[in-house]
DNA sequence: TTGAAAGCGCTAACAG
DNA sequence: CTGTTAGCGCTTTCAA
């Protein structure tokens, strides 16, 4: 049997509520002599505060509930965002539980999910990016707990990228190095299907484009119809790309799976970076794994989860008023893949 | 105010504990009117189960909490890991939260983790590594949450895969295929600290190791004395290594972080693999950043969490019995940077 | 400086 | 079939 309030409060011949109070930092109030009998007592005990019990008295449960897709693509979550989101939570004494929503179940219409049917969070971070289904957001907001959205483009209650400005950067990096010539190359998402994709593959290579009309050059997208290619097929398709005489001077990659197989191809073709062929690519952080230091938009989930849990905690202490979405811009690191464009 | 069950016996004129038991599948032994006017009115108002309460009184929080490190390499905890986590302990009724405790804190010797200072998940599940203060063994156990490690070799309440067979499978694989200078090579970890590494570094050497000897085979190692790489570093060596004459026709690499360097390598040298080089790497899923679909042996993460969820739940049931730990088998999958050694 | 008493929302004996 | 009552472990008025 676990240690309780009224064990110790037994034990030192004192109420519960002296040592309760006492436990919770408010011993000004007492004699020294109780508070120091009081504390060794929960020491040699060791007393542990139930948290439920507290939180079913103070009407609080100090928890922050990660809503999630059981799809890894729907939902993006790395170790590092994770983390920053436990960080920040930390910070103000909330603990953080984790849900993931099977994406099958989700489209029925009486289905409601677990950590939606109990009351077991103060506030929920979402972290389904796209192709959620409207019946969700209703879910959510019917649910009444405070949520906030991360990684996706909503008026209110998010915090997002600036997918749009990464592409301009990436592309500006590249005319200002001097090229004249740089292709846009995403293998992940088929151009057909870029409305239903998640909104970076669209706003990067708008992006792109409009850095490319400032600059008055023209824009050449590598891109397929209908497919996302898997990664066999990213090679080759970057090795045809790349064969021909008229080949770019620059790449601008959607990220690091459509850079790596770029690089790899160009290994094979002889073509050497960046003296032959500049890349920037846009990722959580400098891609490294290949062996070349990417030059890299830096999309900083850190800050999208700091800033995500500063908005949730104000919505939790006023959950009637709904708050404007952040937009988190980007950051260019300089990596050794991209230099000026060949001389000839 | 969020809608209690009294509000609801309140509303259609029956006692709390009556709402409670039709709320809890309990409804055969109600009239059917009854149970209508009570599911109709929990619907109508909204109600969701105030699950800290019901912990409370139960005496159970249906809570597991990860314990993690904030640094990354201390904790391997992939998406897919936390996803089979969450799957496991969601098919039984449990939720997941997520601790993670400050490396450096740990070393104080009077520092004890939040949550074992509070009392707020029925069972923990260790993801640390390696590298844990023994003070951190000490704590949990005094704690008297019941835990399961995972990734670490524990002779009890432990789930940890075979990294001694990955090793072997990947050399006998390569040996099968009428190889006979293999190397092993891993740019990861410093061959001379090899003993305060994850036990993968060790094992996998190790299996490669026995595996040449029963083939009567020389080995070759492919590791830095004192320090782990960076990855342009891993290139630059595996170019190296590459480069000479008398190269190996197949190497088995620790893990992708080390078969992409050299596959790059390999392609910068115009060596083609797998005519002229077989690869075979050791990891959570078959790797194709780079366009390659490399052999691998895979290490399954998947059971690995399977594993932990069910020891954990044996063991909140019955806290005073420890369980032996579980060694989880790898297995092949035949990729594409495997074949024959060439002619010659 | 301390304690009595009430109550958070829920469940579980026990009684009828 | 349904209700009464007690109580999980904690905090918080209010009173002394």
């Amino acid at each position: 049997m676990a240690t309780t309030i009224a064990r110790i409060a037994h034990d030192v011949g004192m109420s519960t509520c002296t040592v309760s109070r006492i436990l919770n930092n408010q011993h000004q109030q007492y004699r020294p002599e109780t508070r120091d009998k009081v504390l060794e007592a929960a020491k040699r005990l060791g007393y542990r505060c139930n948290a439920f019990a507290r939180a079913t008295r103070v009407g609080r449960t100090n928890f922050v509930a990660m809503l999630m897709s059981t799809t890894p693509e729907r939902s993006y979550v790395t170790p590092a965002f994770l983390s920053a989101i436990h960080e920040a939570l930390y910070a103000h004494g909330m603990r953080l539980t984790v849900s993931m929503l099977p994406d099958n179940k989700l489209a029925d219409a009486d289905y409601v999910p677990q950590i939606l049917r109990e009351w077991s969070a103060d506030g929920l971070l979402v972290t389904y990016d796209h192709a959620y289904p409207p019946r969700m957001v209703a879910l959510l907001e019917k649910s009444l707990t405070p949520a906030i959205w991360t990684n996706t483009k909503r008026p209110v209650n998010c915090v997002f990228p600036d997918e749009y400005h990464a592409g301009r950067l990436a592309t500006q990096h590249l005319v200002e190095l001097g090229h004249t010539s740089i292709a846009y190359v995403d293998f992940a998402h088929g151009e057909a299907q870029l409305d239903q994709a998640h909104y970076s593959a669209r706003d990067r290579l708008a992006g792109y484009r409009s850095a490319m009309r400032d600059a008055l050059l023209a824009p050449q997208i590598v891109m397929h119809r209908e497919v996302r290619l898997n990664y066999t097929e990213r090679t080759h398709y970057a090795v045809c790309a790349l064969a021909r005489s008229d080949r770019p001077t620059a790449l601008v990659t959607y990220g690091d799976t459509i850079a790596l197989p770029c690089a790899f191809a160009a290994a094979q073709l002889g073509i050497s970076i960046p003296d032959d062929l500049s890349i920037v690519t846009i990722d959580d952080e400098p891609c490294s794994r290949s062996g070349l230091f990417f030059t890299t938009i830096i999309i900083d989930r850190v800050e999208i989860a700091r800033r995500a849990v500063e908005h949730l905690l104000l919505r939790i202490k006023a959950p009637e008023y709904g708050i404007p979405s952040s937009r988190i811009p980007p950051s260019v690191v300089m990596g050794a893949t991209s230099s000026r464009p060949p001389a000839s």
